[in-house]
DNA sequence: CTACGTGTGCGACGCTCTGTAGCGTTACGA
DNA sequence: TCGTAACGCTACAGAGCGTCGCACACGTAG
């Protein structure tokens, strides 16, 4: 697998929320919605940036590019988690979830939820994951 | 409660590993488990960085330094969790959790073992939380 | 009292990453 | 053929991090 995305700075975390939530974007789409004024250019190349770095794709219409994002948002989220994970290494995942329970950061709904998920997740899996 | 700590470098991960792994340490101590072979003054440079920064606090003994976890490793990786979280925003932590369900960072067992956790903090939680 | 060793903080330098653009180039459409 | 709209490339300044050297205290042996 693909894994372990570098990291992202701000502008960039901000763009490629707006790729997520607007389906495929152009340029100048993403440069519209964004909060500050930026130059086109700027846009420009934190997209091509972000691509490089493994977070979007681009296809091309006429010759106007067109930015995916490269994974779904939960599961970039999911990795960057694990990335915390890992470099907590020794420490098991468990102990991570344990600090968040114990930051209340997750309660029991959510937990109940979560197993319905792994449940759905499992039989899905069952058939055709490697 | 005082959240979110800023993010660290390589070396001051590794160093925040020794700190937590080998209860409290002095820079020496530090430095002489370290992979790397760095001069102490680099090592002091990277525990006071950490400490303005919140990862450790120090009591002096003699006149030697003794460095201590400000918080325990758990509950700052959790903190981690919660920014990416954050920033994700809208995302809701459902959606980060079907992520790592997704990619098969969670299984059954530990969802399991963490309901568990969940159970245990909730009633701890019922008396004094806010 | 003085000189030495040990532990400390501070300031610095180079590198990489990120935000932010300007510019030169190229391919349609009129 | 020319203007315009996209594009990529190169740049540049500021922040963060890894790494130190250095000058300054303080306790202790002469």
């Amino acid at each position: 697998m693909d894994d372990s995305l570098p990291e992202l700075g701000d502008l960039e975390r901000d763009v490629m929320q707006l790729v997520w939530a607007n389906g495929p974007v152009t340029a100048e789409a993403v440069r519209e919605r964004l909060s500050r004024p930026l130059k086109e250019s700027t846009v420009r190349t934190v997209l091509r940036r972000l691509e490089d770095k493994g977070y979007t794709t681009h296809t091309v219409d006429g010759r106007t590019y067109v930015y995916h994002a490269a994974e779904p948002r939960g599961r970039v989220a999911a990795k960057a988690v694990q990335r915390i994970v890992d470099w907590f290494c020794n420490g098991s995942i468990e102990e991570v979830l344990v600090g968040m329970v114990d930051t209340a950061m997750l309660d029991k709904r959510q937990l109940r939820m979560l197993a319905g998920q792994v449940a759905k997740a499992k039989a899905r899996a069952k058939g055709g994951k490697k």
